[in-house]
DNA sequence: ATAGCCGGTGTTATCGATAACATTCCCGTT
DNA sequence: AACGGGAATGTTATCGATAACACCGGCTAT
């Protein structure tokens, strides 16, 4: 008597099929020199046994998995968590499954641990989202003969990444804020190891700059909204300031909130523009302008470089670079 | 000549501390009956070449991987997300690795594609995040011999499950506010199709009529800040509304922002409670009382559970309950 | 005609682990 | 002294796939 549901392997279709299991093989493979007729004949004992094929077989033999390594800091920031949701949906199209290995910190050695841990696993490639400096040194140490993509990592790296155009994001911020007749514009950065932050923080400097408007000193905060509502507290209490770009939507949301407690009335005394477009930012009061970055491009040109790097051994090192896009609502008025 | 920087196999192991590679094996998998002297030895000889089992070759033989398949919404809602991560955290210390299947709808289809991806590659266990009663009969299909734990899935289902006691989080945010003098509370749920939707409902409801209270109608609404801002606009016209407890913080966020234009100030005209403790409410305008859920503590029974059953074959099909928290803050007053 | 080539297929080795069974050695009993 | 039993270890089979190579027939080029 059979075992009772074990799963049919290979050579049960071969079996059915009447051909050996090689060639049967060589159908799942789409290699080219197999008979049309065996083609469609294996093809219809695979159906009917419901044939699903091991992976852990396949990958025992090839020495890589059907798998995708993502190494990303544990977030619920808006930013990092779509960005995974994103690339999960993009593998899942691709026929990838997508495990996750979460870090508290971005440091050299969770970092190299989870790399390690996905090692293990024999994955296909890796995706790091490393959006600070200090990632850096850890990620040198990435054997170079697995697949690497990063995200939001250092533009200076020489390896394939993907990236938001977060300067291009901050330029345009600033350059609305500007247009709508202030003098000139302040800034809450996130952390400034992050390479967002850096780019966000050059783009505001430079189109000041451009425009000749003084550049006042740099406010950075974390990416929360409580420390929004502290440099807000501050920001409040100064009268020349009339146009403050944010970060991110969390750190607007502090401020706004600190503007109001101190009776200073958005958009009529000060305009705010924010960054991420989070879903509630259109809830906010009143409603955030903000600059939205399209993960879904993002995790889908990662996703297409990791693939690229996969098929062909010609390691281009691309650098990708996706533009953002101003969102306006109703923070930003004509200062009095 | 070697080929170069093949890593290491358990021959090689087994070679250099002049053993089998059965041995090492046994002292991989601790084993009994190694003599002390001989694991030191074999211990030694992993250590010095660095050695990493091949996960793939273990999956193959034991038919099961050191994988944990997560079947969860493709969603940025913070619960969710949340939950995620948490999970990720602990199977990590746990060594496993976790492989995330996200599904843009809990319906049959994308559910059992999701599984079966996962039982493809040869999954230790499966964790499904089914907050809705549309998944149902798709988790039915779910081979019995692997093991599986749900969260926020059917409490009537009989299967293993962990949820956070949605009715006891409803109860203690409604008794606050009838505590605080209101005669009634208006709710605003969920999709009403959530089980942390209907549990949050019957909570509120129970409450309501146990104290004597009137029970106004029900406002069911989506989890966004959009919709909440809609509901919000027509409560906010009802001048006997004054206390609304909302299903999750968002939908808050949206119905303080329709108080607010509409001129209601929270908390002296309008009492206002959410649910979830998002990072920003404690920087809404007020800062929101709401009720907090442990996810952390979710995710680490979760993972309990479902080491329990692969270890044991004894399934006993428990259900965890985590206990919420209220956190008080500054949207909650008495009525005029 | 015959050598060579190539499309189509089967045979066998292989990946790196665990499982099952075999073997050795040492000890305490009778 | 012979025996049985269990601890410690080795040998061999096995999982299910791919890789390398062998084979067979029919076709083309000489």
């Amino acid at each position: 008597m059979d075992k009772v549901a074990r799963s049919p392997a290979m050579t049960d279709v071969a079996r059915l099929a009447g051909v050996s299991h090689q060639t049967v093989s060589r159908v799942l493979n789409d290699h080219p020199n197999v008979k049309e007729q065996t083609r469609i004949r294996v093809r219809a004992a695979i159906a009917e046994l419901n044939y699903r094929p091991n992976r852990a077989a396949r990958a025992l033999v090839t020495g890589r998995s059907q798998l995708i390594g993502v190494v990303a800091r544990n977030s619920t920031l808006y930013g990092p968590a779509s960005m995974l949701t994103e690339f999960e949906q993009a593998a899942a199209d691709a026929g990838f499954a997508v495990s996750v290995g979460s870090v508290r910190e971005l440091d050299r050695s969770s970092i190299s641990s989870v790399v390690d841990r996905h090692l293990d696993q024999r994955v296909a490639g890796l995706v790091v989202i490393a959006n600070v400096a200090s990632a850096a040194e850890a990620l040198a140490e990435i054997p170079s003969d697995v697949p690497v993509v990063f995200i939001d990592g250092d533009p200076a790296s020489g390896r394939p990444l993907v990236t938001v155009d977060q300067v291009a994001g901050a330029r345009a911020a600033t350059k609305h804020l500007l247009d709508a007749g202030h003098q000139t514009v302040w800034h809450v950065s996130g952390p400034t190891d992050w390479f967002d932050s850096a780019g966000r923080i050059q783009g505001w400097r430079e189109t000041l700059e451009e425009a000749g408007a003084e550049v006042p000193p740099l406010l950075s905060a974390d990416w929360s909204a409580a420390e929004g509502y502290r440099s807000g507290q501050m920001l409040a209490r100064m009268p020349e300031v009339t146009a403050i770009f944010t970060a991110n939507d969390h750190l607007a949301l502090g401020i706004l909130r600190a503007l109001h407690e101190r009776g200073r009335r958005v958009p009529h005394e000060v305009s705010v523009v924010g960054f991420d477009d989070v879903p509630e930012a259109a809830f906010f009061i009143p409603p955030l302008t903000t600059v939205r970055q399209a993960f879904g491009d993002v995790a889908r040109a990662a996703l297409g470089l990791l693939l690229g790097q996969m098929r062909a051994e010609a390691e281009t090192p691309e650098h990708i670079v996706v533009p953002p896009r101003l969102v306006v609502r109703e923070s930003v008025g004509r200062p009095l």
